[in-house]
DNA sequence: GAAGGATAAGAAATCGTTTTCAATAAAGAT
DNA sequence: ATCTTTATTGAAAACGATTTCTTATCCTTC
């Protein structure tokens, strides 16, 4: 910057001042600087200016999210990913597995980068150290998971309402011993999504049978093997309502390893629906979460509120949709 | 770090140096500041650090890939996280869609975050811009793809002979009318693999037919409509080898579009497999890249150069797997 | 023609660190 | 008793931007 002021004769302080086009320079001075620049090919460090405006215009913000091996979260992601580079955003992003050591030691590491704002999905609703940073007064947007008594921007989907729609679809078709594998009880989506199962069951008036709801941890192998173990049970139960789509993967290996066939033997229906569902075997029916869209709005909320700190939080809920192929 | 400074009675200076341990403190005016920093929650900014002393000890990893969306480089993402996290370094991740415009807005981004590394997918070969970065001296490993007339760090897999080794399977099965849906020719992987091939039919006596050969952008779609037009055909060809997991994906949709039967009426096998490979209609076939490995080589080799800038570039070839199963 | 206002640009402080240089005191050497 | 060395610290200069004051100049306007 000391050099492009030196090339058109200026002080750094008017270079500044083209460079964010912030009050009036002469045009000519200004035409000035801009070649200077152009020679130089000079670039300003994003890293200074960070460092000296506080949040605003460093057009840097973070990203967390709990398992970036799952597809949900990489159509999330690249949403995020779209949107921000259109408003001129970079983003940090870190994937914390799960492990709540991992994503405290993420929080820190993104608060002391001063992001502009962050996009998270908490590992549970009281996830402590978020909260901090909600409290600190960093704008942040939760998605896909809400935060307990925080007032906080949330994007997410109606886990119960889309559960239900799944569960009553599989008693429409006539299944009767309906199980379902959730996925790790920490996570408020989990639990949303067993009640909405639930709410199917007693509102059709068939009994809930404990037996038939194994939880686990919302990996591709505890949906295989939490499947396996409901389908070694007498009688087995004649259709199967995963809690995601890694559990689903897992159980839909389950069952070809005992060879079984769906929906004949087994019908299989889960959350998240996944661009290759009509390549699987059979054709995956699914509740589709608009997981691009999520990614999207949740940017659009937090660049509103990195620019208006003040204005009232919003829940946006998106709906979801029955994807109904061949699997059920 | 003033009121750190303050509280523990001592310059700025001293707390820097217990912060970094470098040079001695006196150990008992360590433990005051120690304290202090502790009782007063202190937490060192990045953004500075990063401002003061160019590269070296900022711990901010870039991380360009061309797209997210495809299974294998959210592997890939996967194993650069996991040793990037285990090193302490953070990642700016940045996904830019085959468009070399966005390629070449982020690696500006990049540049001037003054990040201490950079792993690449180049666009292509002659990746303008990434050359001029590598020529600045800035720490950068390619994975996937290399770049022409610069010496640089790459870790990748051996194309040719991954692609040969499926082909020859197919040829051993007793297929003749082999198709083959290629990747953007930009990119070097997708000549090499249309490379081998090329060279098992040679090496078979297979006659090459430019017929069967189409040229795609790597893509699903892609792989989806090549996959028509090659379906169509009259005589139509019995096998098909898709240049990478999004193309296989869109194959397969054609070929159940047509209700056809794998592996009796048309075989197939493509690059890169995927983790839900067993539960595809039918078990697809694959050449398996070690994704994860590629990205936590990739670090270590970034680590090593960071440490070390002047240390003999590295090509690191790593193998492929042909994993059969049912598909042809 | 003098006061007031607008416009344009520079000087210097600042953001939060690291690092060089200098200073002090204690310890050891001659 | 004086001179070196060594250990420990602080003061101050960077790093590369933004931003708040000033100041200088040139118009208006009465």
């Amino acid at each position: 910057m000391n050099e492009v002021a030196k090339r058109a004769g200026v002080s750094i302080a008017t270079v500044s001042r083209v460079l964010n086009n912030s009050q009036s320079v002469n045009e000519e001075t200004r035409l000035k600087i801009l070649k200077a620049i152009k020679d130089l090919k000079y670039q300003p460090s994003r890293v200074a200016k960070r460092l000296r405006s506080k949040s605003g215009s460093s057009n840097l913000l973070g990203v967390l999210v709990p398992d970036i091996q799952n597809p949900f979260y990489v159509d999330v992601l690249r949403g995020i990913e779209d949107i921000a580079y259109k408003n001129n955003y970079a983003i940090i992003m870190c994937n914390f597995g799960q492990d709540e050591k991992k994503e405290a030691m993420y929080l820190n590491i993104l608060e002391s980068e001063a992001i502009d704002g962050l996009i998270a999905a908490p590992a549970n609703e009281n996830d402590h150290p978020l909260k901090k940073i909600v409290k600190n007064g960093l704008p942040v947007v939760c998605v896909d998971r809400g935060l307990k008594d925080v007032d906080v921007d949330i994007v997410w989907v109606n886990n119960e309402a889309g559960a239900h729609s799944a569960v009553e679809h599989l008693i429409r078709a006539g299944y009767r011993r309906i199980a379902h594998i959730a996925g790790l009880a920490s996570i408020p989506s989990s639990i949303l999504r067993e009640q909405g199962y639930r709410k199917a069951l007693s509102e059709n008036n068939i009994a809930y049978n404990p037996d038939l709801v194994k939880w686990g941890d919302s990996t591709y192998e505890s949906g295989l093997n939490l499947a396996e173990q409901l389908l070694k049970m007498q009688p087995a139960p004649d259709a199967l309502f995963t809690g995601n789509n890694l559990i689903t993967l897992g159980a839909l290996e389950a069952i070809h390893r005992k060879k079984l066939i769906i929906p004949n033997d087994i019908a299989i229906i889960g959350f998240d629906d996944m661009h290759w569902a009509n390549s699987l075997n059979p054709p995956l029916s699914a509740v589709r979460q608009p997981a691009y869209e999520i990614g999207k709005r949740a940017v659009e909320l937090l660049i509103q509120r990195i620019s208006d700190p003040q204005r009232a939080t919003i829940q946006m809920t998106l709906s979801t949709d029955l994807m109904i192929r061949s699997s059920c």
